[in-house]
RNA sequence: GCUCCCAUCGUCUAGCGGUCUAGGACGUCGCCCUCUCACGGCGAAAACAGGGGUUCGAGUCCCCUUGGGAGCGCCA
């Protein structure tokens, strides 16, 4: 059963008297902006369903107005329940919520067809009989003359006394054959259709099903959408949608259609590079405010700001300033910025968001799927150090290997060429110096550390180095007096000693 | 094939007729800082797709070519 999980936020199918509601409170507040994310449940939210998203969201609050969530489940056949939820918890992961009650489009079915009776009530939309072998030859016909491929509107004007028995029809719209339909478009210009162009478009299928054409239109109608912002490749429906508009008498809420985002190779996204559901950034160790402001910055500017809080972005969001042509989604630039709301995090909320991903990748790192208390507190203690030098909340996680790496260290090639034997020679060296520390402390160690180096005429990093690599098995790391202090004297002694002169 | 959209450094972009010998960011390459790596600082290489117009003047306006993209379903 679709829904079952998210019973709880449906709304009620009978939907025409609750909307009257809204459109009266949307006459009393005048000049309320209404957007709506309207994401079909047929996956997860993927990257550029999540900056549609964004700019929806960005832009009602821009202007104190709403933004509403519509599930476009009326393929009964692809949508699915866990789609539903992984794209509620991909919305609320980025921190994009929405006003009011999620609308379910199936469940407004009804209304939808109230609309295309009233149509052919008027004479704007009428039976067709046409079947779809009738249909797949028109098709082909036309592609082969060069001709647009469309409906010829062959029942157009039939007597429907002459329908074919046993037949059941579809509804489609009767459109203007000739003239041009426009779209004002607030990102894209001025677009306009030559009508003849434009076929007549199926509005209800045989089984008495509304086509995503109609819902759309009845659906952004009914919930007094004032803006649509979405993907480009809405623009060609705009046209068709605009048709119905007319033919309702409905006046077309302002459209944006902002263009796609491509892969790194300039084509469509895929899977394989960037088409990922937004939890699949969340595993590979994003923050979603890193995300955001990346995702931001993909069509639209704001002169040359890059870094962009929320109430930064809210403030300077604007249609005018978004972008016609298509973006690559580059992951080195999302790293970048990633990188530095990472530096900027508190410390509890990284170790916290390592816990939440360690389901899923912990266990590859020999470590379970939750952290032990020990291992949390020197997390959280060494966390300054080591979220400095991070891009991403995974390269935190294997930075910090030598938390929970177990003794005898494995060591890395690089800290394998550093701990040659002259250097083990010197770890013994300091290592004495060490073993008289009292207290345990960064300064100290360190202090320790210079006085040899100043006895034995050796720079520090001679001695550093190799100290760093018995510490923590690589030849890079957190500064190493505060990698000590947080391993502690007796960790700390027993690892140097592990890699001393045999 | 048809319709529509797009075109500034490798990438994201600033530029809305003269202030452009084209600016910023990421990435790349040097140098500095330095116990390593990052961070930070300084510097470098790097773009107006091509061709016609319009104009005193074009990255900015128009047209064509080329190259990308989207749509052309009883999917959304």
């Amino acid at each position: 059963m679709l829904h079952d999980a998210v019973a709880s936020r449906r709304v009620s199918p009978q939907l025409p008297l609750r909307f009257e509601c809204a459109r009266r409170t949307l006459l009393e507040m005048a000049d309320q902006i209404i957007t709506r994310f309207a994401p079909s449940p047929t996956g997860y939210l993927h990257i550029g369903g999540a900056r549609t998203a964004l700019f929806n969201w960005l832009f009602a609050r821009r202007h104190g107005g709403r933004m509403l969530l519509r599930i476009e489940d009326t393929d009964r056949e692809r949508s699915t329940d866990a789609a539903i939820a992984a794209i509620l918890d991909g919305l609320g992961w980025l921190g994009l919520d929405w006003d009011g009650d999620v609308v379910y489009q199936y469940s407004r079915a009804d209304r939808h067809r109230a609309v295309v009776q009233e149509l052919l009530e008027r004479g704007r939309a009428y039976y067709c009989y046409a079947s779809a072998q009738e249909l797949e030859e028109m098709r082909e016909s036309a592609r082969r003359e060069g001709r647009p491929s469309r409906y010829d509107g062959r029942w157009r004007d039939r007597d429907p006394a002459a329908a074919p028995a046993g037949v059941k029809p579809v509804v489609r719209l009767k459109a203007p054959t000739e003239g041009e339909t426009v779209v004002e478009d607030q990102v894209q210009g001025r677009v306009v259709w030559q009508n003849k162009e434009l076929d007549d478009l199926v509005l209800l299928r045989s089984d008495g099903s509304p086509t995503y054409m109609l819902a759309v239109v009845v659906d952004d109608h009914d919930m007094a959408v004032t803006h649509v912002i979405r993907g480009d490749d809405h623009l060609t429906n705009a046209a068709r949608q605009r048709q119905i508009y007319d033919a309702l008498g409905w006046a077309p809420p302002v459209m944006a259609h902002i263009p796609l985002i491509h892969g790194p190779d300039g084509a469509k996204l895929s899977k394989r590079h960037g088409a990922l559901g937004v939890e699949a950034y969340r595993t590979l160790g994003y923050l979603p405010e890193a995300l955001r402001n990346y995702l931001v910055r993909l069509g639209w500017s704001h002169g040359d700001q890059e870094i962009f809080s929320t109430e930064e972005m809210t403030a300077a969001f604007a249609l005018e300033q978004i972008g016609r042509s298509p973006a690559r989604f580059d992951f080195a630039k999302l790293e970048s910025i990633n990188g530095h709301y990472m530096r900027q995090a508190d410390d509890a909320r990284l170790v916290a968001a390592i816990k939440t991903i360690l389901p899923q990748v912990g266990p590859d790192r020999g470590l379970g799927a939750t952290l032990d208390p020990e291992l949390e507190a020197k997390l959280l203690s060494a966390m300054p150090g080591l979220k400095e030098r991070a891009k991403t909340v995974i390269e935190l996680l294997d930075s910090a290997s030598y938390l929970y790496a177990r003794r005898p260290l494995g060591l890395d090639a690089k800290a394998t060429t550093i701990l040659d034997d002259d250097a083990r020679r010197r770890l013994a060296l300091v290592l004495s110096e060490l073993e008289t520390i009292s207290e345990w402390s960064a300064a100290n160690t360190e202090g320790a550390v210079r006085r040899v180096a100043d006895a034995a005429a050796l720079k520090l990093g001679q001695l550093a180095q190799p100290l760093r690599a018995a510490l923590t098995g690589r030849a890079t790391s957190p500064g190493l007096f505060d990698v000590m202090a947080v391993l502690g004297r007796d960790e700390s002694l027993a690892r140097v000693r592990d890699q001393l002169p045999a």
